[in-house]
DNA sequence: AGGCCTCGAGTTCA
DNA sequence: CTCGAGGCCT
């Protein structure tokens, strides 16, 4: 790919930008999500820094926020409404607290220092303002200079005092909500009356409090925290100024305002450091939606010394959790060989961190994706993480493709061996969407099945991982199963960075693996279909491997969750000559051992789980061997034969589906309790 | 024949 | 986790 030329890129991310802006701030209806926007606008500031500085062309994104509607009318804000700058890490965290370390110093002050941590609120910013204790005035922040007059809108919202219990004038800011619940029975609601759902709680938000009419934002349950005190006049002895940022929540809350009760006063970067680990972990328990922590130093004297930038407070910073939804850019696509010969699209990125890991790759299936997410190399993308893991292209942002874009074309050669690709033809006529290398020889794929053999579930010889396997069968050590059984620690030495300990416990490992029960066996060998359910069945019906070898058709059909496909697949695959001298070299070494009877539990019989999330303290297969010694089965997806969904920790979408129907969820710990384990 | 339920296969990063 | 497709029930 061609490098994309930054001062092309920086004009394009600027149109893009101005017109996303207008749409979140102006529109209320974002098309992109603002982590999406975030990043593209940390790219543009980025680009701007690095290639235009000094130039006629630098003109930095200083305005923040959107131009005004007719129907709401303009207010100028008594005071700017600055937002804070954002940091991503610890470690820019604490460039950000240096240089406020620097500032004081510098200027003669006392530079000890306390902080107040707060959540960063997922919500919109408002400002109201008291006058004789009485609400005056509701603003929208706007682009910080002019908001918009939602005075009544605001009125309607139940945690917002309109009589203060004291008679002061004051400006207050803080963060308007819609709690997640309330968010997803209106949309129930809308989507039953046929409009438009809203995005995500925030829209939801912001949109309740720009009616017209509005009855509508009183229906809507719009929460609130306060947290900061513009302005203060008081004749009251009991209302003084506060002078520090903790003084001024507890006035709020004095004042008889909602505040958030989960702010934190620290002495050191390091418990700000823990709390940050803590609320991540909590974030999602709220019913706001938080995405990161707020710092503010906590003596106002000292913020007054250190003061603004062009851009924000020096005082105060969001401390952000990582995004989960991010642009990058396509460098290349590039086919993948797997064990079976089913060729894989892969995209190759410009690394970028998700959800806390830096992405470089991301599949994209098959060809049929690539044609419905209209993805060409070289385009701009947003990438997220399915189930918090695995990257995945959610779609393509058009207005930033380069010229020179390329169109991905599907391989008419393997990318490895060079022979001649196919589509499989499934049932009558009917073509699968995959695409496949016929070579049963391709080199990719011999090692990939090497790869499988190898792997936990199968052999489980420990400590030979993909790339050991791959190392091993470029240097012509292992082509075929029996192969690593006939390894010798000789054999191993001859290769780099491999010492004699550790040939030694390789070869301690293979000789280990050497004793198989029948079912592992079976799925080592990789046989299309046979995967571990399929090979238990199989090891449950024939108990002894040479049965299974010799069965036939008639026999394997019979076997309840056997079709013909399956059943094909197996005759043909011990047919196979090849493969039945393959597996007399094999056997010569390998001990298939008995399954022991299952140990009599029927405590679960008849009982259906399904996993989703990371368990605390028990691994998802150790639970899997749980549930099936006690007579339970597990299945991989979600359906109304599901008995009980066991939720870990950042659960996926198994969890939705289970609530849609209704499913009953239980973590680790009401699991072991409630079979007594 | 169609629809639901499951399984198999491929995938990422630390 | 997601996708496609095999198996089985209606």
């Amino acid at each position: 790919m061609k490098k994309i030329d930054s001062v092309e890129r920086i004009k394009q991310l600027r149109e893009l930008v101005e017109y996303h802006r207008q749409k979140y701030h102006r529109d209320d209806a974002p098309e992109i999500s603002d982590e999406t926007y975030d990043s593209l606008m940390r790219e543009l500031e980025v680009l701007e820094k690095v290639k235009l500085k000094n130039t006629k062309e630098f003109t930095p994104i200083e305005k923040v926020g959107g131009k005004i509607l007719d129907k709401f009318t303009k207010v100028r804000h008594e005071t700017s409404q600055w937002s804070y700058d954002n940091v991503f890490s610890k470690e820019e965290l604490i460039i950000w607290d240096t240089r406020v370390e620097n500032i004081l110093k510098k200027e003669g002050f006392e530079i000890k220092r306390s902080y107040i941590c707060e959540l960063k609120i997922d919500g919109l910013k408002i400002i109201l303002t008291y006058k004789n204790g009485e609400l005056i005035q509701g603003a929208t922040r706007g682009d910080g200079e002019v908001g918009e007059d939602i005075t009544e809108n605001v009125r309607m919202i139940e945690s917002i005092p309109k009589k203060l219990p004291f008679p002061i004038d004051c400006i207050v800011v803080g963060e308007a909500w819609m709690a997640k619940d309330d968010f997803d029975l209106l949309n129930k609601e809308r989507t039953s009356n046929g409009e438009p759902v809203f995005a995500n709680t925030r829209n939801a938000a912001a949109g309740s409090l720009r009616q017209l009419d509005t009855s509508v934002t009183g229906k809507r349950k719009i929460k609130t925290f306060i947290y900061a005190i513009d302005e203060l006049v008081s004749n009251n002895k009991k209302i003084v100024k506060p002078k520090t940022q903790k003084e001024t929540l507890d006035l709020l809350e004095k004042l008889s305002f909602s505040v958030n009760k989960e702010s934190r006063h620290f002495n050191s970067l390091e418990e700000i450091n823990d709390f940050y680990d803590l609320q991540s972990n909590k974030k999602n328990s709220y019913q706001y939606g938080v995405d990161g922590l707020v710092i503010k130093i906590n003596d106002f004297s000292q913020c007054d010394v250190l003061g603004y930038t062009a851009k924000a407070p020096r005082f105060g910073i969001a401390f952000k959790f990582p995004a989960e939804e991010v642009t990058t850019i396509v460098e290349d696509i590039v086919v993948q060989v797997g064990r079976t010969g089913a060729l894989t699209p892969v995209a190759h990125l410009v690394p970028v961190r998700v959800a806390g890991s830096l992405v470089s790759r991301a599949t994209l299936h098959n060809e049929e994706e690539i044609e419905r997410l209209g993805l060409m190399i070289g385009d701009t993308v947003i990438i997220k993480k399915a189930g918090d893991v695995i990257p995945e292209v959610v779609r393509v942002i058009l207005e930033l493709r380069p010229k020179n874009s390329k169109k991905f074309l599907p391989p008419i050669h393997c990318p490895i061996c060079g022979s001649l690709t196919e589509k499989k033809s499934i049932g009558k006529g009917s073509i699968g969407v995959a695409l496949y290398c016929v070579n049963k020889k391709c080199f990719a794929q011999e090692v990939e099945r090497l790869i499988h053999f190898a792997s936990k579930k199968g052999m489980n010889i420990v400590g030979m991982g993909d790339s050991i396997v791959e190392q091993f069968a470029e240097n012509g050590l292992v082509g075929s199963f029996p192969d690593f059984y006939e390894l010798t620690e000789g054999d191993i030495l001859g290769l780099p960075l491999f010492a004699e300990l550790k040939s030694k416990n390789i070869i301690e490992s293979i000789e280990k693996s050497k004793k198989v029960t029948l079912h592992r066996f079976l799925y080592a060998l990789g046989i299309l279909h046979v995967g571990e359910e399929t090979a238990y069945l199989l090891a449950e019906h024939f108990k002894v491997f040479d049965k299974v070898k010799n069965a036939s058709y008639e026999e394997l059909v019979l076997i309840d969750g056997i079709g013909e496909v399956v059943a094909d697949s197996v005759q043909n695959y011990f047919k196979d000559s090849e493969n039945r001298e393959m597996l007399e070299r094999l056997l010569v070494h390998i001990k298939i051992e008995k399954i022991q009877p299952k140990k009599g539990g029927s405590v679960l019989k008849g009982k259906t789980f399904v996993l989703t999330g990371t368990l605390p303290n028990i691994s998802r297969d150790e639970v899997k061997k749980i549930i099936k010694e006690l007579g339970g089965s597990v299945s991989s997806s979600v359906s109304k034969n599901t008995d009980y969904i066991l939720l870990g920790e950042n659960p996926g979408t198994k969890y939705d589906e289970g609530q849609k129907l209704g499913i009953k969820m239980i973590d680790e710990e009401e699991f072991l309790k409630l079979f007594k384990l």
